[in-house]
DNA sequence: GCTATACAAATTGTCGACAATATAAAGGGA
DNA sequence: TCCCTTTATATTGTCGACAATTTGTATAGC
């Protein structure tokens, strides 16, 4: 993992700063002082700045001007309009699959359906094969800023996702709804696939709301 | 307009580059060196830096590590997907104006498209009564992630607009455009809504390219 | 004349210090 | 005791300088 981290403090302190906020080092509403990250990670305060800005620009922190950058609050409407947000975007993105997918490309999507439902799985190796499979279906997505609009959202969600994972769908719930998925994918329509996709995050979000009730 | 701009010097360098692409002083593909604007607007390089990275994830300029900061080349493909972006983000918040839209809403819609026949309008007149007659079928919207980034394309696309604009349409050509919009928001049929919203974008983002060419 | 290497210049990345501002604490009057 | 003012402290905003890296130029070898 630590090979493809690109050689500079930014994108380090940025990973760290991510790690922590997993790791409930940082809670909801915490300052992140620059003086003190810079002395604990020992740079200058000049890189934690502008990591700083980048997380701003993701949406994980949140800027005051002339008083500091603070983990973001998220609410349940940050949580559920984050998962709305990924349906609209990749159900519109997916509906090229239909244009272009050929035999094989169907055939993967089954193929990682298959695996999903593997008992030897842990949770990690599911959500790999769930993150291969979306991404899949997107291969042939031709819009490079909608495509980058969801890479935000999925380092965001993952925030969300990765703390209530293991409660949110068991195995056979995941299969079944990726199933779904790849069903509609091979009817190629398009209208079908978009609303599909829609749902499928619609009610990951709605889930993980009730969840922290 | 300067009485808004918030004061620190950050901001104001994105003013000042924004409008520098604008008036063409940076052609695409230039390289803003940190060094040579710190000198021209007589501060330091630290604000410089902090206003390249905000530009950066705009999507106006892009970084190249140790290498620099340049003027993004947008490219026809670019164009055409900004404006498929913002028909697929707009299309899907107009839809709320469904649900919740009073009679008044429509008719405040109506009057917006009447203003925009008025011959006494110049160009800057009709784009701002574009502007309001687009935020007022959003007034509903209830997704800030999605809205920030409506918000974040229309930056952009102002960039793109802002020069072609008066060879796209005729003034009769902008009304009956937004009519078209605002008679399908008064039948309150979402699919339809969306799907009108991302035509008008599309048809405004192939025209731009071909007139480019 | 062409390519490869070594050197020089320019540019970004990082640093520590100072300035401006906001928060917290202390003091004083009612 | 409470509220307002003043002072002190902490934190972000900005600065100029140095380090690391890349780009451009000149030189040597063939």
């Amino acid at each position: 993992m630590s090979s493809n981290q690109k050689e500079n403090l930014k994108n380090k302190i940025i990973e760290h700063i991510y790690d922590a906020i997993l790791n409930n080092e940082y809670k909801q509403k915490d300052q992140i002082k620059e003086a003190h990250l810079a002395m604990k990670l020992e740079v200058s305060r000049a890189p934690i700045r502008e990591a700083l800005l980048e997380l701003v620009s993701l949406g994980i922190l949140e800027q005051v001007e002339k008083r500091g950058v603070f983990v973001k609050d998220i609410t349940n409407k940050d949580i559920f309009n984050t998962y709305e947000s990924k349906g609209v975007i990749e159900g519109f993105l997916a509906t090229s699959f239909a244009d272009n997918a050929t035999q094989k490309d169907m055939d993967i999507l089954d193929e990682y359906v298959k695996q999903m439902a593997l008992k030897s799985n842990d949770e990690k190796t599911v959500a790999k094969i769930g993150f291969k499979f979306h991404k899949h279906y997107l291969k042939y997505a031709n819009n490079e800023i909608l495509l980058d609009d969801l890479e935000k959202l999925n380092k965001k969600s993952q925030l969300l996702f990765l703390r209530n994972w293991s409660k949110l769908y068991t195995v056979d719930e995941i299969q079944k709804r990726h199933q779904k998925i790849s069903d509609v994918l091979k009817l190629r329509v398009k209208e079908n696939i978009e609303e599909n996709i829609r749902e499928h995050y619609v009610e990951t979000g709605t889930k993980i709301v009730l969840l922290r009730a």
